[in-house]
DNA sequence: CCCTGATTCGC
DNA sequence: GCGAATCAGG
């Protein structure tokens, strides 16, 4: 019989299906079960595969023979120039923090019926971090005012749900024009 | 903090 | 051939 994580034609036609679809490697590892996101990757590149939608191949990295082994831990510190230790904490949102609140409370006047945020991850600007969702909920101007706060997506600054609703083509947009209420 | 794919190398 | 560990980037 087959094992649960052998890779039978069955599997690898899924992987391949999946792979050129664009679902992410763990995602595919989800999908196929019994394996893991980097058991996906290694036989995507066996099968030579990677790469993917990537513009025209860019020319692989010249990584030539880079030792990714142990490489010099403690690469000692010269301590020359100090360095520019950027002020960590102290981000710059002002700015965006307006036109974000304005936006959102624009675009989305009623979510949806089957959203529920979990108010356990609702965070108040103290507490967002960077990989939180800056979805705003509630009145900016009342001190009830909260963070969606949960996990963002990579390089946006919304959690997959609102990444949605904030990001919509505008096609999908009227779709909930049948409510309008604040 | 979380995630992504890329690569190497012991098995 | 396989995939954990690791790397490098977002």
């Amino acid at each position: 019989m087959n094992e649960a994580g052998a890779w039978t034609e069955e599997r690898v036609e899924l992987l391949k299906k999946l792979w050129s679809d664009g679902l992410s490697a763990s995602q595919i590892a989800a999908e196929l079960g019994s394996v893991t996101r980097n058991a996906v990757i290694g036989k995507v590149h066996r099968l030579g595969l990677s790469g993917r939608a990537k513009s025209a191949a860019q020319p692989a990295a010249p990584r030539s023979n880079a030792p990714r082994k142990a490489p010099a831990r403690s690469p000692s510190h010269p301590m020359a120039g100090a360095a520019s230790a950027p002020t960590r904490g102290a981000h710059a949102l002002a700015p965006d923090f307006a036109v974000e609140v304005e936006s959102a409370v624009e675009a989305s006047p009623l979510p949806s019926e089957d959203v529920v945020i979990p108010f356990s991850e609702r965070v108040t600007i103290m507490d967002l971090r960077e990989y939180m969702c800056r979805w705003p909920m509630g009145d900016p101007t009342t001190p009830e005012f909260r963070f969606c706060g949960a996990r963002s997506q990579t390089g946006l600054p919304y959690c997959s749900h609102h990444a949605r609703i904030a990001y919509q083509p505008a096609a999908d947009r009227r779709r909930d024009r049948s409510k309008a209420r604040a």
